[in-house]
DNA sequence: TCGCCGATGTTCT
DNA sequence: GAACATCGGCGAT
């Protein structure tokens, strides 16, 4: 199976399957420790009342980026996945740093390698993602996800985070025992 | 260590 | 006019 091929899998298996994937801006990133899965009829969905102009990139091409703009100040990235069309999505919530720590000190204020990026707002900030890369394919530079080259990981599945509307959904995977995910 | 709260601007009702 | 897939600082424990 090739590359974009993959992310039109069942949503939930490619949010599972992302960790241990790197993501990289020019070289700058690390490798994806936690993930949640928005679903077609899932009304914390930014696509469940349909398509607008901002969230135009997750009905577009699986494998490539939607990026948004949330509370006035931050940047957060989903990889699109199903088939075209169907508007959902995997959202990137957490990095274990691995390339060009000293660009992301730099953008984040100097703060520990571990809170780089354990957060979806905070891997945008370190990584230069913004609204700009939406609709980016993934495949390409400078906004790149890398297969894993480590042994599969081993997956807790949790309630997501920050959201109002289905709660109770067991839509968040990290990898176990990861200190670089966004909350234990 | 935990929880509350304010910042800040875009999007949708 | 309200809500928001967040973050970091501050005060209480």
């Amino acid at each position: 199976m090739d590359f974009s091929e993959l992310f039109t899998e069942p949503t939930i298996t490619v949010a599972k399957l992302l960790l241990g994937w790197e993501l990289t801006y020019d070289g700058v990133g690390g490798r994806i420790v936690e993930t949640e899965a928005y679903l077609t009829g899932d009304p914390a969905s930014h696509t469940y009342r349909g398509e607008t102009l901002r969230n135009r990139a997750m009905f577009g091409p699986p494998g490539h980026a939607y990026v948004y703009f949330t509370y006035g100040m931050h940047h957060c990235m989903n990889v699109v996945t199903g088939p075209s069309g169907t508007g959902e999505g995997v959202l990137i919530r957490a990095l274990e740093p691995t390339r060009g720590l000293e660009i992301m000190r730099q953008r984040r204020g100097d703060k520990k390698e571990r809170e780089l990026c354990n957060g979806p707002g905070k891997i945008c900030q370190a990584l230069g993602i913004t609204r700009a890369d939406s609709g980016h394919d993934l495949q390409k530079a400078p906004l790149l996800l890398q297969p894993s080259s480590l042994p599969t990981q081993e997956v807790v599945a949790a309630p997501r985070i920050g959201i109002r509307q289905n709660v109770e959904a067991l839509y968040r995977f990290y990898s176990k025992g990861s200190p670089f995910i966004s909350r234990p």
